[in-house]
RNA sequence: GGCCGGUUCGUCUAUCGGUUAGGACAGCCCCCUUUCACGGGGCAAAGACGGGUUCGAUUCCCGUACCGGCUACCA
């Protein structure tokens, strides 16, 4: 029996999640859901400076939208607990000592101000940023460089300190990536990182091997970004003793800005006017909201579905998918190297589809929101039905339906008379006052009874009813918009339909 | 600058050495629709460049170019 899978979503509260963020939930959802394994989220909060209040609540909305509830996490509970790095501060140290005194790690005593002085002392045209590496190393203040006795005093003392791994000098590291195959590093190239930080945090590189070890995680799926720091994980791994235990790592494609160059920012949304979080977040520090795509009226199901088929698809032309199937068709081989750069007008494309897939009680909820937020009440539960599943095919987001649909429940404020007014004169006037008291006396009221007495009374009146339709659909729901005329006549009742009818000729 | 990664229509992509290089979005045209849409049909549109390997390269290898990522006591 092979090793039970176990792959795990490691988000930094330090703001919202962006569509790069989903994408990497999902792809280690589908993956875990799909090997009947564990998928779980863990809280990477070592970063103080950069942790916003509220962002984790914030994440896990997001997930629950998306429909990618873990099996463990903070809020969920499991058998690792705790699932947040700030509670599990404590161990780090110890690991971190531990490197140490095997040597594959140092105290660094240098302050900020000495590291600021290294970098401007060394840097050339060559190398514009030096690191603290295996030569620079030697002229620092660390405990390779200092005395036993001094390193011990300082200590004593609380002389401020982190701990650096010590990178060899001249090793190739090798792994395989489940996307790239192999890749390979000289550690000649890869720098001393800071793995305790001076505050008793570990940096990401130490909690994210230490984590993954303890919570005996399988598959490590991240960003593309992550590619060039792999090596100190690896080499972490192994001089912990751990070696046997690596995860697999699996290094996603970025997500690009559509236009211009580089990874998709949360300024590029705001830009050019497209959401690039899931859900709206608002920044408690700046106060400033990024939106979503949620409150753009994106079904969970469309975004779920665009978010998978940038960096994979199953190799045939299909390109919509639920989630369920999209466990079952996903594999990794199928994942993409390269970076894709994001289509606003493609995602679009991708909800219109589902509106028109979805059934029309699986709509209802969403779109009775975006008409409360219109402050239209909907009282008639059964109109509702009736008002979406005449007008879904026409709608691409959420808010459409109420662009759509609002006349169906309320009279429409304004009337563009305007479109009406060039080519009114007293024949069509005498033929909507007809048309009133017939529709008056009519004793059926459904779509093809309206249309043909519309139609025989425009016969009977000489006209042609293609000249009368467009100013009868204006009276109705106030501009050159909206389903058939007569769907909508048969929908909102004999009452209003006259209603409106004689409201709008009286403004001419 | 260095290291690592990537490169097929404008965009997302298919192609397991032999194809008229296929699909989708966007664009354009036509049809449908007595509104606006939806929908249907069609057109246009691609293998970055240069070398190899091979009977044959979009596909494999090398180089160049371009794009991206990283180069923090951030993740």
């Amino acid at each position: 029996m092979s090793k039970k899978v176990r792959v795990r979503f490691a988000p930094s509260p330090t703001g919202g999640l962006h569509l790069g963020g989903v994408r990497t939930v999902l792809f280690n959802y589908l993956f875990a859901k799909q090997q009947g394994g564990d998928f779980i989220v863990r809280i990477e909060d070592t970063d103080q400076a950069r942790f916003v209040a509220g962002a984790e609540e914030y994440i896990f909305n997001t997930l629950k939208w998306c429909g990618l509830e873990p099996d463990e996490s903070p809020v969920h509970g499991g058998p690792f607990s705790p699932y947040r790095q700030s509670e599990r501060k404590a161990s780090y140290k110890l690991y971190a000592e531990q490197l140490v005194k095997d040597g594959f790690a140092y105290y660094a005593f240098d302050t900020p101000a000495e590291l600021e002085e290294m970098r401007s002392k060394f840097k050339t045209a060559e190398n514009p940023s030096p690191q603290y590496n295996q030569s620079l190393r030697d002229k620092m203040r660390n405990s390779l460089t200092l005395g036993q006795q001094e390193v011990d005093t300082f200590l004593a003392e609380g002389v401020p300190y982190v701990i650096r791994i010590k990178v060899p000098l001249d090793e190739t590291v090798v792994f395989t990536d489940m996307i790239r195959g192999q890749v390979s590093f000289h550690t000649s190239q890869v720098d001393d990182k800071v793995l305790l930080k001076a505050d008793g945090m570990p940096t990401y590189h130490l909690a994210v091997v230490v984590d993954d070890y303890l919570m005996k995680i399988s598959h490590a799926f991240r960003g593309e970004e992550w590619l060039p720091s792999a090596p100190v994980h690896i080499l972490l791994w192994k001089y912990l003793g751990w070696e046997a235990d690596m995860p697999q790592w699996a290094h996603l494609p970025l997500i690009l800005k559509p236009d211009g160059n580089g990874k998709l920012s949360k300024r590029d949304g705001d830009r050019l006017g497209f959401p690039v979080f899931a859900m709206d977040w608002t920044d408690p520090k700046t106060n400033e909201t990024t939106t979503g795509f949620k409150e753009h009226g994106f079904l969970p199901e469309a975004f779920v579905n665009l978010l998978a088929m940038l960096g994979w698809n199953d190799g045939t032309d299909n390109e919509i998918f639920t989630l369920d199937e999209l466990v079952e068709r996903f594999s990794m081989e199928r994942v993409h190297k390269g970076g894709a750069k994001f289509d606003y007008e493609k995602a679009k494309w991708y909800n219109h589809e589902w509106i028109r897939k979805l059934e029309v009680k699986s709509l209802e909820t969403g779109v009775r929101a975006e008409f409360e937020k219109k402050s239209i009440s909907i009282t008639d539960e059964v109109l509702l039905e009736k008002v979406i599943g005449l007008v879904k095919d026409r709608c691409t987001l959420l808010p459409d339906f109420v662009q759509q649909g609002s006349f169906f429940f309320q009279t429409p404020v304004t009337v563009d008379t305007d479109a009406i007014k060039p080519k009114w004169d007293d024949k069509k006037n005498m033929f909507f006052t007809e048309l009133i008291r017939a529709y008056e006396l009519s004793t059926l009221w459904e779509v093809h009874d309206l249309e043909r007495e519309f139609k025989e009374l425009a016969a009977a009146n000489q006209l042609k009813p293609g000249d009368l339709m467009l100013p009868f659909r204006v009276m109705l729901v106030g501009g050159k918009f909206g389903p058939g005329v007569f769907d909508i006549a048969a929908l909102i009742g004999k009452e209003e339909t006259i209603k409106r009818i004689q409201h709008t000729m009286s403004l001419l």
